[in-house]
DNA sequence: TATTAGCACTCGGGTACGTAGAGTGCTAAC
DNA sequence: GTTAGCACTCTACGTACCCGAGTGCTAATA
């Protein structure tokens, strides 16, 4: 469809105004090494790449920026990934020379590396934690009336909550319910666990515990409600502040507003979905990140779990440079959390 | 010093500045029903407010506005609270109407009531956890060389680490010096922990465990590392960007960036201090918010716990209405936490 | 004597205008 | 097929201008 000369100019076009955020013009073009045609031949090829709808106009006697449909072309046929430099790889490995012994602190440290690296926005989910396996369960009292219930999970995760007891409730049925539930529960997903709670379990209980009626009620709704939010973790929030790209205040706070909002992660994030994509401004489902490039990737992170990474900036990314990062960190991240579960 | 006059004028010049964020001129002024002076009097006042340095014009010819001593003066002697608007008091007390079981749950929906009430950003401190008394620990092996240590403290907030275990560790020995942990430290404060354990737990852990050595030493390790700022909440991280007194991108981004840095906190929020506090502009002693007006209070978190609060503002912020707010929310806090801990 | 009306002056913000520079499209020459 | 040349277009920027809201000062007024 395109000629070669017209791939180039297009591929040279999207390059520099990436690089420069402005406007590319003909003479500038021409000047480039890799351009050997006069101004006015790239003046007639531009026009066409714009009839064909990938190149646009700010005003009648602009240079050229590439319209989404550039972009995407671009992003598509033209990205040759150039290896990162070596300073990186460096710097983005050095996560994992502090030898963290939590999951969680690791996917932090990359966030920050992330955004720290790129100048974007990372927001990175880590794995369900609701597919995690109940390893240890206990109450302990607090007061004559309240108790936290705590649930560790064979990745080391802690859930805790507060939950009433009943008034005047024996220590020793509290006791004796602790020792039927992790009978009944260890090894249980804590997907599955109201199910399994609701079926056998109660039965069981009910044998055993006189009162377990109010006391079990209230437990297994604090079990059950889950805190949102909790395995996500964001980098350089503010990071969009330094974009040239963004200038109008509105558009900043509808950004980050939906950035911050749990509920809009599953539009940013796509939970299922493997390997590396890349959304180009309003191929993005929020209206809000319009003028925004998403690229994400899926990470192993051990146990047949996946977590995600996003990395969010202008349309004008550098999505060489980030296709790079994300593929490295994606592996790096994925062989390290194996390495932690290793000896599961 | 000042005439009743001066004092009048310099109130309703500061008050209509906060409302309207202009500057206030001669004219504008007279026109006001409290105001029965002409003009002409006005400015002769205003130039001597100016003399005395209360007030300040942006250019020759333009209205005043007030200086940070104007507005010191203002906030010092001519505040007088009107109690808030009925609407308001409900909204606020709403959060303690949901009976949470957390004191973390009270106070991350206190920042966000503060900053929905006040559209100023609001950061929430907890009581500090280091003085919160160990009600139980345990230690949960997890693969076989790894375990999570957890410590349940008396107000029901659970600390919990992965470290390392030595290859080949007997499980009775861990479930051995649980309990020995157990006996030893159940009752002592957070802040105590690492003094206890170095002194007598070591002593005995050496009399009943072969190799208490290495375990011991990483258990400690995990124990102690403090996970920094669990317990800032912020509301309305945005807010700064409706304030018509932010428009400089770099300042925002400084100032956002100061809020956000856990190592800032104790500049913004002093830890100690009891009671209402207001610091204006360039009393603030982080320069990145010299434009800023912080207004912090102390609440009571039971068991002679405090935790504070502060509203970050333009210096034109409604002090008025924000001391109402926070005089009320200190109090309802301070209320609420005792209740939740009445039955320890 | 304290207050006020009147007046000349100042400054920011908006609009109009002119110019320089970078860019375009088109045509004709190479 | 490519390019030089040219007329045209639009932005950015600087200057000029005016309007309105404000000030400070002086002189008149209650």
């Amino acid at each position: 469809m395109l000629t070669k000369r017209q791939l180039l100019i297009l591929k040279v076009t999207v390059d520099d105004y990436i690089q420069s955020a402005q406007p590319v013009g003909s003479n500038q073009l021409s000047k480039k090494p890799e351009i050997p045609f006069s101004p006015a031949t790239i003046r007639n090829e531009m026009a066409e790449l714009e009839r064909i709808g990938f190149l646009e106009k700010t005003h009648t006697s602009s240079g050229r920026i590439p319209s989404q449909k550039g972009y995407r072309y671009y992003v598509d046929y033209l990205l040759t990934p150039r290896p990162l430099p070596k300073e990186d790889i460096v710097q983005l490995r050095s996560i994992f020379e502090e030898r963290l012994t939590e999951t969680e602190e690791v996917i932090k440290r990359s966030a920050m590396m992330l955004s720290e690296l790129t100048n974007y926005t990372s927001i990175l989910l880590g794995p369900d934690v609701r597919r995690h396996i109940v390893k240890k369960l206990s109450i302990v009292p607090l007061t004559s009336d309240t108790a936290v219930a705590i649930i560790v999970t064979d990745t080391g995760h802690v859930e805790n909550r507060i939950f009433p007891i009943p008034l005047g409730l024996d220590p020793s049925d509290i006791e004796k319910m602790t020792n039927i539930l992790n009978e009944r529960l260890v090894g249980v997903s804590l997907n599955n666990l109201h199910l399994r709670l609701e079926q056998e379990t109660l039965t069981v209980l009910k044998q055993h515990l006189e009162r377990y009626g109010e006391l079990f009620h209230t437990f297994r709704q604090a079990v059950l409600s889950p805190h949102e939010d909790e395995n996500v973790y964001y980098g350089g929030k503010l990071n969009i502040l330094k974009q040239p790209d963004f200038h109008d205040l509105q558009k900043i706070r509808n950004l980050m507003d939906v950035m911050e909002e749990a509920k809009h992660i599953p539009m940013i994030l796509p939970v299922g979905s493997q390997g590396l994509h890349i959304r180009i401004g309003s191929e993005n489902t929020l209206t809000a990140m319009e003028d925004c490039s998403v690229i994400t990737v899926s990470y192993d992170a051990g146990e047949e779990q996946t977590g995600s990474i996003a990395i969010i900036g202008p349309k004008r990314m550098d999505y060489k440079r980030i296709v790079s990062i994300l593929d490295l960190l994606s592996g790096d991240l994925s062989k390290e959390l194996n390495r932690m579960f290793k000896g599961t």
